[in-house]
DNA sequence: AAAGAAGCCAACCGCAAATAA
DNA sequence: GTTATTTGCGGTTGGCTTCTT
């Protein structure tokens, strides 16, 4: 199979980059009435230069009605963890298992907060376990599990990592994390714009 | 106030699986 | 059964924003 075919990023035609409020408008019409189909002549029909990738990519990533947006919850951070410990990097699959949420949102989430707790937990965990070697070693010549943490496991993580990861959120109080949800959608448009606008086109 | 670093996220890419012809 | 096309997934990157010095 040729990829390029598939591909047809070099086609001069082809658009990339951030999708303008225009083309999210043709999208969210071209669905409103036509409903997801074939993304490739999807793409053609509503007449964008997109991609039938890109197309799809922008629908359940962004402009799709029950896309949630805004900060991770506590409930929800708990619930990737867990998932995440079970089933490894299958996004997909965790995505399914919180409503509105994303894939590409949830490994976002994952890589950018999860993993650099980790990290630091690791570390600090390094640090102590090396602190104990030392004062092992010299009080007395007993073996130590002195190994160093595998990239990391899920049972240890779950408990090593919420106690300081919690004390990292912008407040304390989680019922913020919801109610500060819109404030971060600042780059282009709110989906509230986006959808009501939508509305008025009379679609 | 300016510059550089770090954080964050939307979007792209490549691959594999599924499906259609 | 084979080939072509589409879809879905996970990894990666580019660029914007925020933070730090």
């Amino acid at each position: 199979m040729d990829k390029k075919q598939c591909n047809t990023s070099q086609d001069p035609e082809v658009r990339k980059g951030p999708w303008t409020m225009e083309e999210d408008l043709i999208l969210i019409n071209y669905i409103a009435n036509h409903g997801e189909g074939v993304w490739n002549s999807l793409a053609k029909a509503a007449g964008l230069k997109r991609t039938g990738k890109s197309c799809r990519l922008r629908w359940l990533n962004y402009l799709r009605p029950d896309v949630r947006r805004g900060n991770i919850t506590p409930e929800e951070q708990l619930l990737i963890m867990e998932l995440h410990a079970k089933w490894g990097n299958r996004w997909s699959k965790i995505a399914k298992h919180l409503p509105g949420r994303t894939d590409n949102e949830i490994k976002n989430y994952w890589r950018t907060r999860i993993q650099k707790h980790i990290k630091q937990a690791e570390n600090f965990q390094q640090q102590s376990n090396s602190e104990i070697n030392d004062h092992q070693a010299s009080t007395s010549q007993v073996s130590t599990m002195a190994e160093p943490m595998e990239t990391y496991s899920s049972p240890c993580y779950q408990g090593m990592m919420l106690e300081p990861f919690s004390t990292q959120f912008p407040t304390n109080n989680p019922e913020q994390y919801s109610s500060c949800c819109t404030n971060d959608n600042n780059n282009y448009w709110s989906m509230e714009d986006i959808w009501s606008m939508q509305l008025l086109n009379g679609d």
